[in-house]
DNA sequence: CGACGATATTCCACATTATGGGACCTTATC
DNA sequence: GATAAGGTCCCATAATGTGGAATATCGTCG
């Protein structure tokens, strides 16, 4: 893959492509040594090394498969966010009060990456996951940490999402031009809450709300989310305040004032 | 720290040690260096490098801590293990029956990590934690992952989380003497099922039991767990045969015969 | 203000380190 | 028993990562 990398970390970026390239399903050397561009050789010590380390396991019939060290990374990764720590009351007591789906999730680049989710108790279980990855504009949590950029920002990560959205085998039935996009945003950011339905995925809707750090910054995106029932303009709007007041609640606890 | 490494592969390993510092908490270069064993300019190419890889960040007034990248691949970690595909809805119907904690671990070395795990509702919540890890040896899940063992084994693994519990500042009150735990775990291996009542943490116990593959080889632990009133020896023998016949259906999922 | 310490960042000559070609091993397939 | 596919090991070579020192950045105290 990319080898846009730094001075002296060939053999680095070398063993993260390969890290990566078994996160993307590559499971045999041969594959992962075309995927990297390494030789056999150079590839195999690579693997070796990793395993060795735990980010990498060799399962009999299955081949080469990411390591239990990464599943305990990416957990202490978790909990040095102080975020989730605050949260987790909070977020309980919000799934108490809705038995909805909770969701809380923190901007990465052009993407939100969820850090925390509580699911819902009314059946159906939504295939989002601690940890995915989601364009930051189609998302109620994204657009919520979108509401202090300015509307050229917008249209970057609109464009950014839509490009995602066409690779899709199902696009999702909510996905909105630019001008319904653009006037809906003017509204969120007056109001201090995001809707989100079915722009990113069929049957699924959610209210959300911006989390602010002691500077003021948003930090963070709360949402609470539903499936086809539930999910009309006007419960979301309802839920709005109580989302907003969690989102304050949280931020409240990061240092957050007024 | 350590450096048992093998051929061509300092920069790896030194890369490596940089992340397990900054895991273990170190958050400004000097001291990852120290740990490491690295001057400073070797640091911080490799520290800039985990940065641009997203296996770490930089956070204002904190320091490095750990990336978004790993929560992803340790997400992607897994989803890659079928077993927690497999297993979901069976530990979703065992948490609704029961109202208790229900956690899901495989071995991983001398220790177990828990890969998946569904919270009580009886309020107090529990520290445990998708990825954390546990010495095998007094952990409910971790010694149904021991009954297929010699009894040499046992012996090796219990003194180990011996010597884990005396390092602790709160020593669990239910720890066993050699013996007293050597008989309980012929019983278990007789039963099927294993019990773990304070052994590792005060006010928790749980029923647990073990989860194979296709070959037959424990690959896998379930366990119910739960805290203070609802913890008498009576009541987890009461919830064995439900635990077991769980485990047994997500064996069967696994490709577990007779 | 200017000096200081603590922290992060960049540069470059040098030798230590990672490299890749190829040999070899094991297991499955025909 | 010949062929293939996947994994492992060895070692001479030069390309790579290294560490020292120089520079930049920031905050704080006299």
């Amino acid at each position: 893959m990319s080898d846009h990398a730094g001075q002296g970390t060939q053999s680095l970026s070398r063993a993260f492509a390969t890290l990566n390239a078994v996160a993307a399903g590559k499971s045999d050397l041969a594959s992962i040594g075309k995927e990297t561009g390494t030789t056999r050789s150079t590839t195999h010590r690579l693997v070796a090394f990793l395993q060795r380390e735990g980010f990498i396991r060799h399962v009999e019939g299955r081949g080469y498969l990411l390591g239990t060290r990464l599943i305990e990374l990416g957990a202490a990764a978790l909990t040095q966010m102080p975020l989730t720590v605050v949260a987790r009351p909070i977020l309980e007591k919000l799934s108490d009060e809705t038995s909805d789906t909770i969701h809380l999730s923190v901007r990465d680049g052009d993407h939100v990456i969820y850090v925390d989710k509580i699911s819902g108790r009314r059946g159906l279980e939504m295939r989002s996951r601690v940890g995915l990855r989601k364009p930051i504009a189609v998302t109620g949590t994204g657009k919520a940490q979108m509401l202090d950029l300015g509307e050229d920002e917008w249209a970057r990560l609109y464009s950014l999402a839509q490009t995602e959205a066409l690779g899709d085998d199902r696009p999702p039935p909510g996905f909105l031009t630019w001008s319904d996009y653009l006037s809906s945003m003017r509204d969120f950011s007056l109001s201090g809450y995001t809707l989100e339905i079915e722009e990113n995925e069929a049957g699924i809707g959610c209210v959300a709300a911006p989390i602010r750090d002691a500077q003021g910054k948003i930090i963070a995106g709360l949402s609470v989310a539903s499936t086809q029932p539930y999910i009309s303009r006007a419960r979301l709007i309802e839920l709005a305040p109580i989302v907003q007041e969690s989102a304050a609640a949280i931020s409240r606890g990061m240092g957050y004032v007024r």
